[in-house]
DNA sequence: GACAAATTAGGACAACCGTCCTAATTTTCA
DNA sequence: TGAAAATTAGGACGGTTGTCCTAATTTGTC
């Protein structure tokens, strides 16, 4: 029983990760859930009201996936739950790239006003691995070992987008976890 | 003495760099320039056309940049003026990220035709970084670590655009040179 | 100085954009 | 069952988009 305000902000989530939030319209949300155009203000009052829906959206499923990872009992484990989303969502990156990452460049080209909203995204994460690698006994390096992960997975998803290479995002994904091995050795 | 069509074709770049490709209308482009919007076609057939021609400009620069860093006697030191550009253009960077990646990132949105050529100036990066650690004698490691100091700068560009965090840029280079020392002792 | 070519400005064009309004329909519930 | 509320379709709106046309102006050349 998803409502249609829901259905619409799932609908808006695929278009704006799939074709961009600046070359999606209205119409295109519209032909996707299947209702009018004109039906539409009655959910939601401006197209930046849906993006701030889709954020939303974003950061709670995000929430989410990070409290599912959190089971895992090894701290070094859990961080790789991170890195293999890569993997995981191999094809979707090959083709559209993450979508935060995507979605924060856009918005930060755009000016647009939501995009401290969406790297609040990246803020989840972020936090997430901090208390990782805090966890792991890093201390005052967790920050910086938290955004360098961040930021190499990042770059793997501009490259895969690039060239779809799954080889490459595979390679990358070895020296990241070559990398956190390095951090703390398993004894 | 800088032809009508160079203008166009230098704001374009900006513009397309700054506010990306789909924001900057015709309008846009003419107000830089300060022509009217209806001479354009005299220059330029098409929106694509423009796009082209600012992909051909980035070319052109991007081999310039690459002969001139050639001239650095070390092969080292060498990769090291790649990865400062994430320094020297650090303030752009923070507004708008990579030039590069954010073009290959939204023409892949759009399913644009232009995706390919635009992806060219990412293979002149790469081939000049195999190179480079050819002659580093990395051998068939020589590509592996060229697509890597690649997403690795490209990481760092879309993290800095979300945060805009100096300290951040500057220390994911210190870790970048840091990890070519690993690669290549220096006795 | 005359004439052809290159370049220009300005506006028309159809299509689409985000937004908004109205009137009809469906749903809810006393 | 009937009235109130929620939801819907469809279209109008002003503005902007990329594209194209025409007529005027500038430029270059003999």
């Amino acid at each position: 029983m998803t409502s249609t305000r829901e259905t619409i902000t799932l609908q808006a989530d695929t278009l704006f990760y799939e074709n961009g939030f600046e070359a999606t319209s209205f119409g295109d949300i519209a032909k996707a859930v299947g209702i009018s155009r004109g039906n539409f203000y009655h959910h939601f009052k401006s197209k930046d009201a849906i993006l701030d829906a889709v954020i939303e959206l974003r950061l709670a499923r995000t929430q989410t996936m990070l409290d599912n990872w959190s089971a895992e009992a090894d701290p070094q484990e859990r961080i790789l739950s991170f890195v293999r989303i890569l993997i995981t969502n191999q094809s979707k990156i090959m083709a559209f790239g993450c979508p935060v990452g995507t979605l924060s460049s856009e918005l930060a080209k755009l000016e647009h006003a939501a995009h401290p909203r969406a790297v609040e995204v990246f803020d989840l994460f972020k936090t997430w691995l901090v208390t990782q690698f805090t966890a792991l006994g890093h201390g005052d390096k967790a920050k910086d070992h938290a955004l360098h992960v961040l930021g190499r997975s990042q770059g793997v998803a501009v490259m895969a987008a690039a060239y779809q290479d799954p080889d490459f995002v595979q390679a990358e994904v070895d020296a990241l976890e070559a990398w956190l091995n390095t951090l703390t050795p398993h004894n």
